[in-house]
DNA sequence: CCCTTTAAGCTTTTT
DNA sequence: GCTTAAAGGG
């Protein structure tokens, strides 16, 4: 059992020192706001106010602390962080999870609260295009003929996602919502998951008893991101929440508000300030960047609408260090040139604000003849994610190299959570299934050494595919389930390993370590970047051609450039090139943007270099 | 078949 | 606002 530590006795675990604001914040028991910059440690202070509720009892056992994030990597990081810092005992009762996750959880469990007309059929499919479409024309309401197919979609999603239930209003959503729930013409069920959020919602909205077992489960709540929160995630929260017991951290910064196109509710820290009682506290720490960086961001403010805050560096540097560049560049080869140059260092990142491929051409050509990999990160990152990539990469590490043991560890976990079992409760079956594993791995490491073309190379996946078995992967994973969306990514691994063996040959450990991009420098768009930092960072293209939408969304716009400035620790630059070449009309300006050229020539922080 | 016109996509995650 | 792909016209 672990000890209880009285709340006056609390120290935060790790010899963490947390800042004023933070040390408040981990301590109050009041619903609160906190606008947390770039650098400022936020995972960090969610992880510490999680030691300091479980370690002093103030979430009381056995209720539990919920941490919403929006994307798995984010809630699994939190996750991870709490079990560093204060234990597994303690960190068993941190329940760290994405919205979807939460709201599917709420709707999985308590679908029988549902009436009988709202409720979907157990073996509901998610977000199917077919399905929805098929729904949409069986309900007839409309010809789709007269829409194109990108605006069709918005209008399913709109006209979905704005039905309200019970069903009151007459609208679209009234007639294709059934279909959906029920599923027809031998279609399944099929859910988005904003229904599900509407669902889980409603549940709660209707069932006292539910609301009451899950406030008593829950006696405090964290919000991570909370700028990106969508209304209907806002409403899924207030209606679990709103006055009660349980104690609401929201985290987030309003400088980084960059998902405002994808839905983002524009006005969310205002209506969590006012409908919860939230207080606002503001953490002034950077430990990220160095000082010359952190008064370019803190001279954004303005533009940002942001009050000027004196924003504390870390004392690791000098006043003096950190470097920004803006690159007046007149042709795409002397832009490549002076990024070539300066890639050294080990930790850099190439952002661009959108379609790295078309900016970053030239850039990779000249790296590449400096010995140095680089490339578009956009699919390599989405694949490494995925669960069936994992097991793949490690089993194919394993094979090479047996004695591994994080790839053991891998392996053997998922040989638990796939099968549901282990060397203790079920050692018969997990010594078959060892077994097995290692007759694949022979089977492996044979076939690894003598691979001549791609299709002995997707003979080799599919029979490690197989060994795990498609059924029972797709069990473990549900997302599989569905249409063809195993088969593409098992297809883009095969074909993109492939890309990267026949580059190494025979050398595997090294095929594999470049699809994970160990040896590569990373390109991608400043949206995939929110949450990484980097030793140095070069932001391509700061143009008024990268930034089209500049017109209809400058703030946004504005958020994004200090996103990208904000992730860099030490080395900053910016380029503007000319003439690009490699599109179809090279000629670029800069006078629509022109505030952030102003903003790096009169900084007093950055130099402008021009390239001849 | 080639040239012109039209319109979507661009920045995203989630079981 | 630019790029790309597809549809449309001669």
């Amino acid at each position: 059992m672990a000890k209880i530590i009285r709340p006056e006795k609390w120290l935060p675990s790790d010899g963490i020192v947390l800042e004023e604001n933070a040390d408040a914040t981990v301590k109050i028991q009041n619903n609160i706001l906190v606008v947390a910059g770039p650098g400022a440690g936020k995972t960090e202070l969610l992880a510490q106010k999680a030691g300091y509720l479980l370690q002093t009892n103030s979430c009381n056992d056995p209720q539990k602390i919920l941490a919403i994030s929006f994307k798995k990597d984010a809630a699994e990081n939190l996750k991870q962080r709490v079990q560093k810092r204060c234990g597994s005992e303690f960190g068993n009762r941190f329940s760290s999870m994405t919205y979807d996750a939460f709201a599917k959880s709420l709707l999985d469990r308590f679908r029988y609260a549902l009436p009988e007309e709202l409720r979907p059929n157990a073996d509901y499919v998610i977000e199917d295009e077919t399905i929805i479409d098929c729904a949409f024309r069986k309900a007839g309401y409309f010809n789709p003929k007269n829409y194109y197919p990108g605006k069709l979609r918005d209008l399913y999603d709109f006209k979905i996602s704005s039905t309200e239930i019970p069903f009151c209003k007459a609208g679209l959503g009234e007639d294709v919502w059934p279909l959906l729930l029920k599923g027809f013409d031998n279609h399944p069920a099929c859910l988005t998951f904003k229904m599900i959020c509407i669902l889980a919602e409603y549940i709660i909205r209707t069932n006292t008893k539910i609301r009451r077992a899950l406030l008593y489960t829950y006696s405090h709540v964290f919000l991570d991101e909370f700028q990106d929160t969508t209304d209907l995630q806002y409403k899924l929260v207030k209606t679990c929440f709103e006055n009660s017991s349980s104690s609401i951290t929201a985290v987030g910064d309003n400088k980084q508000r960059i998902m405002i196109w994808a839905g983002a509710s524009e006005t969310v820290f205002e209506d969590f300030q006012s409908e919860f009682s939230a207080s606002k506290t503001q953490l002034i720490m950077n430990h990220r960047s160095a000082p010359r960086l952190v008064e370019l961001q803190k001279q954004m403010y303005v533009s940002l609408q942001e009050n000027r805050v004196e924003i504390q560096t870390s004392d690791k540097w000098d006043s003096k260090d950190g470097e920004i560049n803006l690159f007046i560049a007149d042709t795409e080869a002397a832009e490549a040139d002076i990024i070539a140059e300066g890639i050294k260092a080990k930790d850099i990142c190439i952002l661009c604000k959108q379609t790295p491929d078309r900016y970053t051409g030239k850039i990779i050509e000249k790296l590449n003849e400096f010995g140095i990999k680089a490339r578009v990160e956009t699919e390599y990152q989405d694949l490494i994610k995925e669960p069936i990539v994992i097991l793949l990469i490690n089993l194919m590490r394993l094979a090479i190299k047996r004695k591994s043991p994080t790839e053991w560890e891998v392996i053997n976990g998922s040989l638990l959570s796939i099968y549901k079992i282990s060397d203790i409760d079920t050692p018969d079956e997990y010594d078959k299934k060892q077994e097995e594993l290692i007759n694949i791995l022979n089977k492996c490491n044979d076939a690894m050494g003598k691979i001549g073309n791609v299709e002995e190379l997707r003979g080799l996946v599919n029979d490690i595919v197989l060994f795990w078995g498609i059924p029972d992967l797709k069990s473990a994973y549900p997302a599989y389930i569905q249409g063809d969306y195993f088969d593409n990514k098992i297809k883009r691994f095969v074909e993109l390993l492939w890309e990267e063996y026949e580059q190494c040959q025979d050398d595997w450990i090294n095929v594999l370590e470049n699809f994970m991009g160990l040896y590569s420098v990373p390109i991608m768009t400043i949206h995939k970047s929110k949450g990484l930092e980097y030793e140095a960072v070069y932001f391509v293209g700061l143009e008024d051609g990268a930034f089209w939408n500049f017109k209809n969304q400058p703030m946004e716009d504005r958020c994004a450039f200090f996103v990208a400035l904000s992730r860099a620790k030490q080395f900053m630059s910016f380029t503007y090139c000319e003439v690009r070449e490699s599109l179809r009309y090279p000629r670029q300006s800069y006078s629509e943007i022109n505030e952030f050229f102003e903003l790096l020539t009169t900084s007093g922080v950055a130099e402008v270099i021009r390239l001849s």
